[in-house]
DNA sequence: ATGATAAATGCAACTCACTTGCAACTTGGA
DNA sequence: TCCAAGTTGCAAGTGAGTTGCATTTATCAT
């Protein structure tokens, strides 16, 4: 079986402290990419007190391990999400309402090799985000 | 022949200031996205002195006319790029050096209508952008 | 041309996401 | 149980981008 996230911390050489088990497990009950004031948000109402400080540390200490994914669709503030044990996968998001739907599916092998050829650089990752209205706000 | 940025602006009720004039050149000279900050650079040298403020509302202005794209490579600052009158295509940006190239593609006709179908959205945009190492860099 | 008017500019002050410095506190291994 | 390394919370800072307002400028009708 697949090596869980806190054996990844383990192995990294991270402490488990209180705070960071509980931002762990927001983050990994939350299916959409939340930010980090979402994330502070509902630790306050799980009644476990952590700064704000603490979440965008651990926040990018995580995405430094690759265990979640920053995702950025131009509202401001970043949005995470749980990348590992997951399927890699992109985003649809309302113009409207701001909602956000997960799409799985990644077309991009293909194209990923042709930019490769073409540019001679290495690609490591990408970006892919939909924008449009959803059924309720078109 | 197709209608000039000038006659659009005209057309929006927009004036066609000295600050404005300025602005819109070095985002017409530039074939890569900008940022505000640089724009402001280039003003300075060419001895037009244009507040930061008026060039984020013009780049704001031009947004809302389409004649600008937005640029997000989640470096702390967006850049833009002149869309009217080029070719919609997206980029792949090196993540040591920094540098932006064009890719004059955009594969993702058919892919928007499979998500459309999907999702029942009406999409109207989408965000996609490769990272890698150049090959100086890598 | 000229004067009215609507838009645009510049300055200062502000907002807000995110970061940093540092002292105090946990965690986990010896 | 003790200790070192890692982590946390608080306060203060950074920097992109925004807002309010008085002044200036482009445009259009006369």
């Amino acid at each position: 079986m697949a090596e869980s996230i806190l054996d990844s911390l383990r192995a990294g050489g991270k402490k488990l402290t209180k705070p960071r088990k509980a931002i762990l497990a927001i983050l990994e009950q939350s299916s959409l990419p939340i930010t980090v004031a979402e994330i502070a948000d509902q630790l306050k109402k799980a009644r476990a007190a952590v700064d704000l400080v603490t979440v965008y540390r651990n926040v990018a200490m995580l995405q430094e391990l690759k265990l979640v994914n920053p995702v950025g669709l131009h509202e401001g503030q970043m949005r995470y999400e749980v990348c590992h044990g997951r399927e890699h996968h992109h985003h649809i998001q309302c113009r409207g309402c701001g909602q956000i739907v997960d799409l799985m599916l990644c077309p991009l092998k293909k194209l990923t090799e042709l930019v490769e050829r073409k540019t001679k650089f290495a690609i490591d990752g990408h970006v892919l985000e939909f924008f449009g209205w959803c059924p309720q706000c078109r």
